[in-house]
DNA sequence: CATACCATACTTGTATACAAGTATACCATG
DNA sequence: CATGGTATACTTGTATACAAGTATGGTATG
């Protein structure tokens, strides 16, 4: 696990939380590992109240599994929890890029246009590492010119379900047709063509494609069926 | 607010958290109202903690705000909140009866048909009171038979911001229609047919129409903006 | 009277103490 | 050796104490 440090104006519990989230996502914390309370409390230099917190809030989203008076674990991947975050992420997606070509004004055009430039820009210099969070949030602008942002945040705790199995995953999807295909989305928004539009994010995400049984072999230990 | 008594097998995290959303989605709680965790714990006879974590998770929903060191409200209704759930709710119920359609069979057929005879009993009987928590039910039940319950768990506390607008409204939806509606849904899921599925769910959620500027004219201290 | 100050009584955030249940290793007993 | 009981050291759940910031009302001062 990886301990990161905390900022100045963050409290207490979101520094746990954000410490959490990271190492499930990247998987420096395994699925299936022990999280004790105390223990984790000592490592941040915290109480167990706030750490305590973050857990609870992990736990809702189903990250964490805890088992009172015996211990707190990072969740097994659940191949239904993996289906049903892929499966939000697809219909909401879907729906929102739609609802963005009808809001698109000018500013939104510009927060998209800065974006995906600099994503072209990288992928020029061959700066492939600074597109992973420009990529998010292209995504989430999307969201935030169809006025849908509460959504976007609401749904990105659960998929950290399908984005930790996509790390796992050793077929890593080529960048620059990742890249290609914002600025088709973006030229199809600016454009108003709900159905490209659309077309395009459902090709998008079928390219994070994950081969289970794959994954499932190397990582038996990881599945919980 | 409403006390509610605590289940015994409930613990009080839980029972607090159930006692806050009922009396939220009720409006026994107005929008606005200041929650004081040493006064809600005072009154649920818990200590701070169990009810601190409770208000937490509603925070997390946006349906309390938390002002450190200055007090926690009872979320006043944003039109925004209320719009995302709102589009929320009708992608994914018919995204979601859609895949009904196709993964159906005799237990799924089952469950649903004892509900919407339920239904349809209480109604020739004129118990219409019995029929707002069936109708619940049955909106669960087809995520249940399209393999997505978590989705709906997840989005259940932030439907909230809509079903309390909804219960401001003065214009109740006749409940035959309601009833006759399900009836067609289930016949539509029967038969497979996904877009007459969809259609009526896309129908069906119409008839929530809400006349906020109506309501907004009648209690305008309960609005954000 | 107006204003600045300050004590006070709140608020939530964090830390710690205690309660209650569980798993395990060890030891006594058959 | 096998088995059952038990002390022990964990775990999370809950209660309480303390820290730090905020709003308010009263009071002294100009």
């Amino acid at each position: 696990m990886k301990i990161y440090s905390k900022f100045s104006r963050e409290t207490a519990r979101d520094y746990a939380l954000r410490v959490l989230k990271e190492n499930i996502l990247s998987l420096d914390l395994k699925p299936g590992t022990a999280i004790s309370e105390n223990e984790l409390s000592a490592e941040l230099n915290l109480s167990r109240t706030p750490v305590r917190e973050a857990i609870i809030e992990l736990a809702k989203a189903y990250l964490i599994e805890i088992y009172p008076q015996r211990g707190s674990f990072v969740s097994l991947i659940d191949p239904k929890m993996v289906e049903e975050a892929r499966f939000l992420r697809k219909i909401t997606d879907i729906a929102v890029i739609k609802t963005a070509c009808d809001e698109i004004d000018e500013d939104g055009i510009a927060l998209l246009e800065d974006n995906v430039s600099l994503q072209e820009y990288y992928l020029s210099k061959g700066m492939t590492d600074k597109i992973f969070e420009l990529d998010n949030q292209f995504h989430k602008n999307i969201y935030v010119v169809a006025k849908k942002d509460i959504i976007y945040e609401i749904h990105s705790t659960l998929m950290i379900h399908f984005d930790r199995v996509r790390n796992l995953s050793v077929a890593t999807v080529k960048d620059f047709k990742v890249v290609g295909d914002h600025r088709k989305m973006l030229e199809a928004i600016k454009a108003g063509d709900k159905e490209t539009a659309a077309e395009l994010v459902d090709k998008h995400l079928g390219r994070y494609q994950i081969d289970e049984k794959e994954i499932r072999s190397k990582k038996p230990e990881y599945f919980k069926v």
